[in-house]
Parts: structure tokens; sequence; C-alpha cells
DNA sequence: AGATCGGCCTGGACGC
DNA sequence: TGCGTCCAGGCCGATC
């Protein structure tokens, strides 16, 4: 495991990354060759209102009604030349953003991050985004539609989290996270509206905490300053195979499910 | 139409 | 030491 940043790392980096965007001129935008970028370069020559989330894209309004969405993937993060925290480009830098008052790099190992700019709203070329469910940590994540999404689908809970239908932002740390704290196994299909409105719960708890510090560090994710998030230390499920289950002691197993590692424990998450 | 699956991409871990 | 293989996974497009 690398990084997946999930809701709490994209808002630590919004949280930077908008004072040092918000009514800053694109004067040009530079791309490695390789990348395949939508038309991010047509940010050039327009100015940034603000910095915004959804999910886990950055939503970045320009004037002109065009909109600079930004996806970190695995492995992406923002940083600034010359601001003192030692940033020097590397190989690794697939988009530069020449600002009038400041320079901008897209790091990305993976390559599995995205940037484009579109029409302001137009997401019909990004169907995660278009399709993406409610803000868990505002008043649309509400529990009677979480638990008519959950129950809808044939799919497994964990699945299902993964999709961002039912709730934006949740990836596979935080899936893990939320469903051990709410004792749901993540094989459950059909969930009740109790044990729907425990999940609703629980990813809430976890998101909010993982924010407090700043998102998980493996290894790559990092914030716009360069620091690390602080909540690696303080995952119980994610990552713990083989560890005994806080609760009550039995090891945590390691499954995969619909592709992803997943980590429970089989004696209390039922 | 919803669900499933392979591919993208790379470096690090691991085995021999 | 060095090489090959496997693994991680958010999202997307193809397919069932």
């Amino acid at each position: 495991m690398v990084a997946m940043p999930e809701l709490p790392e994209v808002e630590s980096v919004r949280r930077q990354l908008h004072p040092r965007l918000a009514g800053r001129l694109v004067r040009a935008v530079h791309l490695d060759p390789q990348a395949r970028f939508g038309a991010v370069d047509k940010a050039a020559g327009h100015r940034i209102a603000e910095v915004r989330r959804r999910g886990k894209y950055l939503l970045a309004p320009l004037d002109s009604d065009l909109e600079l969405i930004m996806h970190l993937g695995m492995t992406g993060s923002f940083r600034f030349r010359g601001g003192g925290d030692g940033w020097q480009p590397d190989a690794y830098v697939r988009a530069t953003f020449e600002l009038d008052d400041a320079v901008m790099d897209f790091r990305d190992v993976r390559r599995f991050g995205r940037l484009t700019v579109v029409p302001t709203g137009d997401y019909a070329g990004i169907a995660t985004l278009l399709g993406l469910g409610p803000e868990p940590l505002t008043a649309d994540f509400d529990p009677a539609r979480f638990h008519a999404d959950i129950a809808r689908t044939r799919m497994s809970v964990k699945p299902a989290l993964l999709t961002q239908r039912p709730v934006a932002g949740v990836g596979n740390i935080y899936a893990d996270e939320a469903l051990w704290r709410a004792r749901i196994n993540p094989h459950a299909r059909r969930l009740s509206r109790t044990r729907t409105d425990r999940l609703h719960a629980a990813i809430r708890e976890v998101l909010v905490e993982a924010i407090a510090r700043e998102g998980t560090t493996f290894r790559d994710y990092r914030m716009v300053d360069g620091e690390p998030g602080r909540n690696a230390d303080f995952l119980v499920a994610y990552g713990q195979a083989g560890q005994p289950c806080p609760r009550e002691g039995t090891p945590l197993r390691k499954v995969v499910l619909g592709g992803r590692g997943t980590t429970y424990c089989p004696r209390c998450q039922r």
C-alpha cells in the first residue's frame, strides 16, 4: 500500500491549496508529454476563484465558466517551488502550473491522478463525479437515503461503498475502518436500517477523526507543505491483518473482496 | 441497467 | 547481486 488519498487526505490538501490558489491567475500549464490529462491546458489565462472538494475530487472554478478538476489518484500531490520546504521538482512531476506569483507542481508516481478543465459543472465525461453520492459530513448525508441506497444494490456493502454512490469520498482504508467500528461484515448485503444507521455514524466518525490528524500517510501522500498525515498509527482494521481485534482479541482476517484487500474481524463484524 | 472484471501505472517487497 | 514476479488500488471502459 502506498497512499490512497481519500476524503480526509483530499480535504487536508484542499485546506492548504485553497489559500495558495484562490484569486491566482494561471499563466501557463506545462504537461509531461506522456500524461493523458484532458484539456487541463485550457486553464491557462484564467483566474482561480477557490478550491472546493467533492468526495475525492478537488474542484477549482475558473473565470469564463470553466472548472479545473483535480484527482490525486493513488500517489498525487501538489507542491510549490521556493516555498522553503525544500521541494525540488523530480522525475515524477506530471504537470506544472505557472501562476502569477508561484509555480505549482503536480507530482504523481503512479500516474493514476487526473487533471482536466471542463465547462462549469459539466461532468459528463467523469462518470464517478457525475454519479457521486452525498458529502458525508454535511446534512446531505441522510440516513434514510443511505439505507435505501445500500438496500437497493445487490452488491456487498464494502464494494458498494467504494463505488462512491451511497456516499462520497470513502475509499479502501476508511471503508474498512468504518465497517469495523460499526461491527458490520464487509460481505454483508441488504443491511437493516439499524445497521446502516450505525455505519452512517461510523463513516462520519472515522472521517472527522482522520481529518483532525490531516489524513493517513504510508509513503507518498503529502500535504502541500510536504508534511505527512498523522492518522496511520490510529488505524485499527486496515493493514492490521493478523493483529488481535481491539474489541475482543480475535485475529483480524484479510480477504480480497471486489478485487480489493479487505481486513475485518470475523467474530464481531457480522 | 446494474454488476463484474481487466487494465492502467509504478516501485517496493519478496523469492530464488 | 540481480533478476523476475507479485502486489497495491481509484477509476474507467468493456462486457455480461
